[in-house]
DNA sequence: AATGAATGAGATTTCATTCAT
DNA sequence: AATGAATGAAATCTCATTCAT
């Protein structure tokens, strides 16, 4: 009725955060356009007018959060003069910090509720990390810090162990095994980089 | 219509497979029972006489698939009384042979089309592999051959490291980043279990 | 197709017209949504659009009749000099008329078809009446017209011995036992509240 | 598999009994034939063996309950040589205590889920009691007991007032409510029926 | 008398998307 | 830029009934 006319950029970027919410809490699968709309409380309309099919504000969404995921990493391992490893440290951390999700979220993933968007999430969240993580440990290699043969494939299973943490929801529920995961890691880090005088430091805070 | 009766295990069976096959073709939310039921030319009611609903079909297929896949890792690995090294590496080809799809069906896995078969899959198969491994590697430990420390844990992200590869569709485009993933593999397994004298050999056929 | 859109309040009230005139003539049970769209070309959707179930749009239904009847009997009854006697008189004949459906309509309601419907029709109407009726006994009461130990419970049967009437589809039938029932009753109601130098007039026209 | 035979008259009894408590537990329309075999142990077949359909077992099970009730209120009021208003009051009560559910079946009778059963069961059971209360009444009447223009169609109203009863649910909340109704009817029934010398007794149990 | 697998029509409901305003 | 009524295909699931054994 009473038409409330936004800027653009600020309306798209509202029903993107909007469905991003209803996304998490109920899975993809379970939130209709109309759920999105009537949070913003516009018209069904509105939705169409912003992004061209409900799959397309899911690939919003993700771009959203793996742009935030890139830039917050790039931010963490800017400082090139820094150690390799404390940089690699860093920016596991970093990786860490964002993709477990906090334990009241944690409530909604439950299941395989949110399979489609998790799938789509990783998979950009992967293809984007592997080249950052890859340039420090190639860095690491060159300064010899070092010494891995493959260094962006070695990349991809450690970006894979994240991801496997990330699957894993009874992290929060078992803390000792949570820590115990971390210590493993770390551990497998050392060993496959082949890091002397340096001891990753993982941390899940649950 | 003429009443085909069947015994029905076997009538149940037809529909595990037949509903297997479709989910794969076409993935589990494009596939609808009425799919399901034309494939074997029976009732829409006779779907409703063996599964109490959709969902309840697709455990069906991924418990068929994760007791298949358990059962091969067993049985290659049943031999007590070998290497711990070497019948760790034949549960990890076993795996890859398994669990990387043939190039046939990865035309329809593109996408996150499979998401949610593909996760729902990815637990359970998890879920139990890690015991299987765990129990190789913790014995290999006792007997001096790996030197690790959290035996289990280890297993869990060697596994992730394997569904990892399950999720990369480039694996059948670039041949090489196939190769060095195995390579990569093979030295990480090395390296985090301290093996000597053994080289773990991958292998994905494509 | 071509699109037809309409004031919203119309839309639904056509819906609820013809859901009633189909509940009325197939029963219930045996009206489809499908039914009620076709009748006013419309898609399925539409109605999903105005009311959340079938059993949504039965209380619509209902509640549309139970307050015209509510405000028929008010009006009807509406001037409060009158002689609580006759302002009875004419509710209950204004009820009778209502409520007594149409020889027409009777062809539909044989059996238990509609039992649903009644039900929840009744209960509501009675509820709705009772009120209005205490009101005019318990002032002729206090006027002294009547003479009444419970007037609230009395109307409670007077509207009972109504609601007999509608279940009775033989009325149609039996010309003389219907005007038997109806001279019981105004002789009930004059012995029940000793109303003197008043006659009870109740007509069901058939 | 094992197959059980029994006497076919009890086999049928059974399943009369089976059904009614589930129709009076789950409503009707909510009892699916499955149920009925499931809670019996019998094949679905052994159903259609017994009943042409699942309204000829509601048959069944609503001339059971009236068989049961017109007995009952025979038996009551068959001494001729008693009083006609002691008789009328006994069966009266009879009724009560029939039609009146017990407190714990009510828990399930709420709302119209059994509209069906109870239209059908009224009905019955309302053909079945006119006769033999309006033969007391006219009994009553000849021996100057009673002094009522109509008797067969005061019964009529007599017995729509406790089928009235039959309908309120909130008999069992309102214990005062619940009395004032069975005193107004009392007094109804000697206004009505110009019985001196006697007063009417009725009492439900809740 | 009994079994129980099979039938299949049909019902309700959902929701992404469109479009006239 | 925005509205919101309308669309309609499609999907899941129910269940009374049948019938070969």
């Amino acid at each position: 009725m009473t038409r409330i006319t936004k800027d653009p950029a600020e309306r798209r970027q509202e029903l993107i955060d909007a469905a991003e919410q209803l996304f998490l809490e109920n899975g993809y699968g379970q939130t209709a356009i109309s759920d999105i709309v009537k949070k913003l409380k516009v018209a069904q309309g509105t939705f169409y007018y912003y992004f061209q099919s409900k799959d397309d504000i899911l690939d919003a969404v993700v771009e959203k959060n793996v742009a935030k995921l890139e830039t917050s990493i790039k931010q963490l391992t800017r400082n090139g003069n820094e150690d390799a490893a404390i940089r690699l440290n860093y920016a596991i951390n970093g990786i860490l910090e964002f993709v477990i999700p906090r334990k009241e979220v944690m409530n909604y993933i439950h299941q395989d509720i949110n399979a489609v968007m998790h799938a789509r999430l990783e998979r950009a969240a992967v293809e984007r990390l592997i080249p950052i993580l890859s340039d420090i440990v190639a860095e690491g290699t060159l300064q010899g810090r070092f010494r891995v043969n493959y260094p962006s494939e070695s990349v991809e299973f450690l970006i894979a162990a994240i991801v496997y943490l990330f699957h894993q929801p009874q992290i929060y529920l078992d803390q000792q095994h949570c820590e115990r995961l971390c210590r493993t890691l770390e551990i497998m880090m050392e060993k496959t980089l082949e890091v002397n005088d340096f001891k990753f430091k993982l941390k899940i805070q649950t």
